[in-house]
DNA sequence: CTCCTCAAAACTGTATACACTATGCAACAT
DNA sequence: ATGTTGCATAGTGTATACAGTTTTGAGGAG
C-alpha cells in the first residue's frame, strides 16, 4: 500500500552520492557508466540519468562524450561557495527566527542536543552539524533557501571528504547555542549575525587546511 | 576545430527551456517524452535527459511514473524566492564592487545603458535587466554566486510568464544607475544597499500581480 | 630514448524494444 | 443514478543494440 515503486535510478543515485560523499573515489576519479552498470547490475539506463543528477548538483562534471568525473574543488571556490553560504546560513537564521513554529523549535532543540552530546568521531559531529544547520534551514520554511542550501552542503561536503577536513573546532560550541537562543526568542537580526560569525570563524580555518592539502602534492 | 558536437539533450533542452520561459505551454501542461519525440523528431533518450535537467532546474516538476509538468509558482513561492535573491543580489553586487576588472566595468555599463536606451517592449526590457543583472554576478567572479542567481532566475521567469507580469516600473531605473556607480566606485557596502534597495521596490509589486492573477480563475 | 602515427579498444550518445504502471472509460452491480 | 470492477490505452522505467567519438598503446621514425 504504502510502498514506494523503489526507481532503479533513485537507489543508484542515492548509493553513488553517498560514496562520493564519503571519499569513495579520488577527486577526478572517472566513473565509467559500464563499469557502474556491472558492478550494481543494472543496465546503463538508470546510471547515466543518476550520474547526470549528481553532476547538476555540483558532485560530478561532465563534458560531452567524455566519463564524468569527481569535481575537484579548488580552495578558492571553496571560499566563494562560503561566501555565499554565509549569505544563506543568516537568512535561514533570521527567517528561521521569525517563522519557526513550536514544532520547529523541538526539532532545533533536539538537533543541538545531539551535537552537544556527541562523542569525539569526525565523521559523527560533521554529520550531527549538517543536521542542525539542516534544521534551521527547514524552521524558515523557505523552499528556495533550503533547496539552494542544500546545494551549497553538498560542494562543501565534497571538500572537506577529498581534504580529511573535519571541522570539529570548540569555539563552534557556544556559537550554535547562540544562534539557537536567538531563533527561540525570534529576534531576527540576532540570529543573522550569530549565524554570520559561525560562518566567518570556521570558512577560514577549513580553506587554510584546503591550501595546505593542496600544496602536499594534491588533494586527497 | 571550434565545432561544438551539438548534442541532440542539448539541443532539445535549448529549445524547451526557451519554449516554457516563453508561456508556450500553460502551467501544469504535461510534456509526453513519445509526443515531444514525434514532434522534434528524435528519439525518447535525449527528451528524457533534458526534460530531468528541466526538472531538475525547477521550471517542471516529476514524479515517478507520471508525465512532468510545467511547474506552476505560487505567490508564495515567488515571495520566498526574491527573499532570497534579495541577499544574493546583494552579495553580487558587493562582491562586484570590490572584485570587478575594468572589462567587467565595460561590460556593465554597456548593458545599462542598453537597458536604458530600450524601448516600450516589456519583453525587451525584462531580458535586458535581466541581462544586467547577470552582467552584476558574473563580475563578482564568484562561480557558485553565479550559478545560484541563474537559477532563480529561471523560477522568476517561470512566475513573470505564468502571470503575464512584466516589471518595467519607473523607479527601477535610477536605482540601476545608483547600484552600478556604487561598484564602479568600489562602494562594497553602498552597492550592496542599492541592491537590496532594488529588489525590496519591485518583489512586492510582483507579488501583488501575482496574486491578483491567482484569483482571477488561476494562473495564465 | 622520445615523439609521432594510427588502429583497436573502450566508452558515450542515440535509437529502439519490452515490461510495468497509471489513467480513462465502459460495462456491471448496487 | 451512483459506485465499482476490469479491460484497453497510453506513457514511463529499464534494457539493449548500434553509431560515432575519445582514449590508449603498440609500432615505427627520428
Amino acid at each position: 500500500m504504502f510502498e514506494r515503486p523503489t526507481l532503479i535510478r533513485e537507489e543508484v543515485y542515492t548509493h553513488l552520492r553517498r560514496a562520493v560523499l564519503e571519499g569513495q573515489f579520488e577527486g577526478g576519479a572517472k566513473l565509467s557508466e559500464l563499469e557502474l552498470s556491472e558492478r550494481l547490475e543494472v543496465s546503463r539506463t538508470p546510471i547515466r540519468e543518476a550520474l547526470h543528477k549528481l553532476a547538476q548538483e555540483g558532485l560530478l562534471e561532465q563534458s560531452a562524450n567524455k566519463s564524468v568525473r569527481v569535481r575537484r574543488v579548488s580552495s578558492a571556490e571553496a571560499l566563494e561557495t562560503y561566501a555565499v553560504r554565509e549569505v544563506l546560513d543568516a537568512l535561514a537564521a533570521r527567517t528561521a527566527a521569525l517563522e519557526h513554529t513550536a514544532t520547529d523549535a523541538a526539532l532545533l532543540e533536539a538537533a543541538l542536543f545531539q551535537l552537544e552530546a556527541s562523542g569525539t568521531d569526525a565523521l559523527e559531529q560533521t554529520r550531527l552539524d549538517m543536521a542542525f544547520h539542516r534544521a534551521i534551514a527547514r524552521a524558515s520554511h523557505n523552499r528556495t533557501l533550503i533547496e539552494g542550501l542544500a546545494r551549497l552542503e553538498g560542494a562543501l561536503a565534497l571538500v572537506k571528504v577529498q581534504t580529511r577536513t573535519y571541522n570539529a573546532r570548540p569555539e563552534t560550541g557556544p556559537q550554535h547555542r547562540a544562534i539557537l537562543e536567538a531563533i527561540l526568542k525570534r529576534d531576527g537580526e540576532q540570529a543573522a549575525l550569530q549565524a554570520t560569525l559561525h560562518v566567518r570563524t570556521f570558512a577560514p580555518l577549513v580553506v587554510v587546511e584546503l591550501e595546505r592539502a593542496e600544496k602536499n602534492g594534491g588533494l586527497l
